[in-house]
DNA sequence: CATGAATGAGACTTCATTCAT
DNA sequence: TATGAATGAAGTCTCATTCAT
């Protein structure tokens, strides 16, 4: 199955280009750009996803599987708060150096959303549910907040001036419950 | 000097038509969507504006002298906290209805502002100063800063679920240096 | 109301542009092809015709008002016969000429119909009847029957041999009942 | 040679898979859509057939060929007009199932027609000139004149009304002449 | 000055054909 | 030899901008 070993390759290719494409320049970079980046001609790029929205989504579903890393890591932490906060650091990170999931995490309300991307939102959640139960997160938050939190540190033109990392902490602050030393 | 009067008066209502339609759909609205809705040829927009980006620039501005408005406000609260809480969460509100400043304020980096909004921008800095000076505002934020935490309120896709003024609240919570009853 | 002149003189020289394009190269003709014949850019195709069935269908009606004239003049005749005859004749040779019609027609079967083409339809069936009542015409037969019949004359591929009218004759000969001379 | 066995066998697959595709689909079925149903991959057609019009022709030849039977039959028959009449709806029938060949016998003025269509034309003058010798069949009429008159059986938008063997019927009443009985 | 028709670049997508494996 | 991935021209349609009226 050589030829299989070429064709992933190739395909691998489209999405990093994509990756770049949709960083630099949002959803709505062209297709063609796309595959310039690849290296690909565009018609490879329709080979191997049906629509200019599966490739966004593949993308979306591939920087999911990178975050849940940070999921994982969160749970491994012992303070649920050093958990809670550790991954919203960690994903205000990933994403403010993806200008393309300011756009990619929007499709997810129009359409089923890749799987990385829900299992992403599920362990999340597990860690806000650790947090709540501490009783160190504010009541009321649950996952679907944390992209729109978030907005703050993706929201692209501002991300330049590097002052996200502030507004981070801002929002940890205003998310946080102090517990009374008993 | 009759047709200068209806030359104004067109301007005006390009600019209505121009609110409207970016409001509702965004910065890519059709220009002629905004003739459409300014009941208006399309010649005439570009008559008033040179192209596109001047009309969303001039949008932009018209906005922002309506919102110079919560600053008067504000700086006539007594309290300093009161007068910057209050005109943050009206600059929310205000941008929560209109989605259009999602794309327009982004214009502010690339080309020269416009001149109301570069008032806006400097009335809220005097709000700022005010709350910095009393010692109620997280020291290290500026005029500057205010937007992109609002980014919160106005991420469109959010926006519907009408979560926002949580969100708003939790900033407000994290901004705010609590001062100690002597 | 200049404008407006211009325009419909632009429409005018659209609609004679995809009449010409579709009838050589028939209704897959580009609608760039369109636009070289009709000396226009290809926005303006787009501009008076929403996509390019309705061009299509705009063809199809404007040639069908043409073939209207003939249901009169078949309707004038004093012999039921001579008049269906001559209809059937007449609009063979219409079709012979036009390679477009072969595709518009079959449009009938997924859209509406262009309002012309309705008509001229309920004016052969006018046609038919009196034929029917003279009891000139094979039983079972109606409008709807005459563009399949007449399929046979305006089959692209026979049409250069000039052998359609053979066929026309063939036809009206299967079709036509011989009145006993009492 | 094992191998050529093979080849062989791969050819008539691709040819079924061209024979289906092109009867559901018309001559514009995508050269992988054949692949697909030929359960071959796209290259071995190429291998096959130099390009798509080939592959076309060699359906109409092997369709040709099916029809070729009905040529014998037609001569078996003792009535020439019973011949040539059979042979007639035979032809329509075959043509009215395989939407394919609507467009496919449209290539033969293009190209060099397949070998079996050129018998099958052949085939069908001798009946034809059977029929003439009686003088059962109207005059001036050959073989080259029957595709055209199919073309009231196969036009596409029609056969779906199950209408065709009624239009075959008016043409074979319009072609047959009448002998007296002496 | 206003109008809105015309323009044409560029977006997305399909598919016949080539070619590396 | 068979495969099917890659290619890119071509098709339909949109929209910012220009310009004749």
């Amino acid at each position: 199955m050589a030829l299989r070993a070429d064709a992933v390759r190739n395909r691998e290719r489209v999405l990093e280009g994509a990756r770049s494409a949709f960083a630099d320049l949002g959803a709505d970079a062209p297709v063609e750009e796309v595959a310039r980046r690849a290296g690909v001609g565009i018609g490879t790029i329709y080979r191997h996803f049906p629509d200019k929205e599966a490739l966004l989504l593949a993308v979306l579903d591939h920087q999911s599987q990178l975050c849940l890393a940070w999921v994982e890591a969160a749970l491994a932490e012992d303070d649920p708060w050093a958990g809670f906060s550790g991954l919203f650091r960690a994903l205000a990170q990933e994403f403010a150096e993806d200008r393309f999931l300011i756009d990619a995490a929007r499709l997810r309300r129009r359409t089923d959303a890749a799987e990385s991307y829900l299992r992403l939102v599920q362990g999340t959640q597990d860690v806000i549910d650790r947090a709540h139960l501490a009783g160190v997160l504010r009541p009321g938050i649950d996952a679907d907040d944390v992209p729109a939190l978030l907005a703050v540190a993706w929201e692209p033109s501002w991300v330049e001036d590097e002052r996200w990392p502030t507004y981070v902490e801002i929002i940890l602050d205003g998310l946080r419950v102090d517990v009374p030393l008993r």
